[in-house]
DNA sequence: AAATATTACTTGTATTTACAAGTAGTTTTT
DNA sequence: AAAAACTACTTGTAAATACAAGTAATATTT
């Protein structure tokens, strides 16, 4: 037995080669040790290894070629949930600030809210907050949150400047965020969200609706964002 | 043995699973069988079976749940051009009509491309054309397409009108379209763009900027597509 | 010199086996 | 009746093994 217990095997292969394709030990283009090889280092078998290497590419972080070897991309850096890539040059570890337009609050749901929601849901009420991020100083997204008020004690007090609400949700919460659906559409923006995101009104904002599934039965996150894509544009791999 | 060889088993399973819920086989929220289940059904072992079922979790089909089983989704109103399968696939039975606007021609790259061009690709050239997509006979999609022109004989003389570009890469080619990056932005419409969507010049559209891999090696995919939102949004699971 | 074959790598597919951990309904105990 | 324990399911993680298939450099043949 070597394992530490919780954290499975192929997570800490994942996490390490992560750190190291985003610390530049392995720079793009370049070639990850072969799977044998990463089973010696790490002391697994390869369907683990696989497995940790299965999740790198499903998130773009290599592409596997049979025969060859996986290629590392350096791209998917994440700022929040999203990937973005600036036009002239690459986003490194830039200036991402948070800033609070509403602290949280305790709210019924609108009436004509963007997905479907269950009854329980609707019992519940939601928290509701208003944030902008800004990268290098420029306001990039505003990002509007409706979280199900479901057994999140003391959350309307919590400190949220300048930290992730998927931090503070998995520390003091033990909820983990994994996933979900989204729309994507070009918008104009509206007054107050160009006067936000520095975008006369009128001109074209991206508008990401999000539902995100989360390790809490019946809790959802969901997320209505606007992006100001002039400076930057939205990344992804597919 | 039972296999036929050529085709793996896992995709096997896949595709047949990929298309009962396409077909109502399984409903929205429905539960699959258990893997054990499947694994009886189609003679194969649970390995097997799980890697059919990671790929339809990776695309959104279903999300598995430990102790409960593999929940299944459907795409009811989205059109789904996130995925790989591209639009044609993945609209599903609606009315998808092509267009072509410019057939396609061998031109050299324009200077500013979008990505960076390998030398190999600079001499070369490339086979461009534009296609609009209309869906329900509104039009959704502008399309400008750049492939390297590496080895595709008689390519400019093909039938596009109403074939995915995909599709007559892989059967007259042998090429296999794999996956890529992309851009996203929301910017203002062009004359000539809006003139094709029916937006007017400087409302917002969708912009995607692609770039796609494909088993030959050295040979992209590009395409620069203009979205119309108004009616439809892009769909996606993350 | 050029074409072909070999070789030593790489990742891809697949089986078999074992146990851990989460879920939900049933039974037992309190 | 309510709480706790049990049970029978589900998916998650992991090992050991085998062979297929693609890649690229080297060696051989033509």
């Amino acid at each position: 037995m070597t394992g530490p217990g919780r954290v499975p095997q192929y997570r800490r292969l994942y996490e390490i080669l992560k750190r190291h394709i985003a610390e530049g030990i392995y720079r793009e283009g370049d070639l990850l040790p072969s799977e044998n090889e990463l089973c010696q280092l790490y002391s697994m078998t390869r369907p683990t290894v696989r497995q940790s290497l299965g999740k790198l590419a499903g998130e773009g972080y290599i592409t596997k070629h049979q025969g060859k070897g996986s290629i590392v991309h350096q791209f998917p850096r994440d700022i929040g949930i999203l990937s973005i890539s600036g036009t002239t040059t690459a986003v490194g570890d830039r200036n991402l600030k948070t800033r609070i337009i509403v602290r949280p609050v305790i709210k019924p749901w609108p009436d004509d809210f963007m997905f479907a929601l269950s009854e329980l849901e609707k019992e519940s009420g939601c928290v509701y907050m208003e944030r902008l991020r800004l990268l290098d100083d420029s306001p990039i997204f505003f990002d509007i949150s409706y979280i199900t008020n479901l057994n999140l004690p003391r959350i309307t007090s919590r400190q949220f400047e300048n930290r992730s609400l998927f931090q503070i949700l998995r520390e003091h919460y033990g909820v983990e965020v994994r996933g979900g659906e989204q729309r994507i559409r070009a918008i104009p923006a509206s007054g107050r969200t160009g006067r936000f995101l520095g975008i006369a009104r009128g001109q074209p904002v991206l508008h990401l609706e999000r539902k995100m599934e989360t390790s809490v039965n019946g809790l959802f996150l969901y997320s209505s964002i606007y992006c100001n894509t002039i400076k930057y544009s939205i990344f992804g791999r597919f």
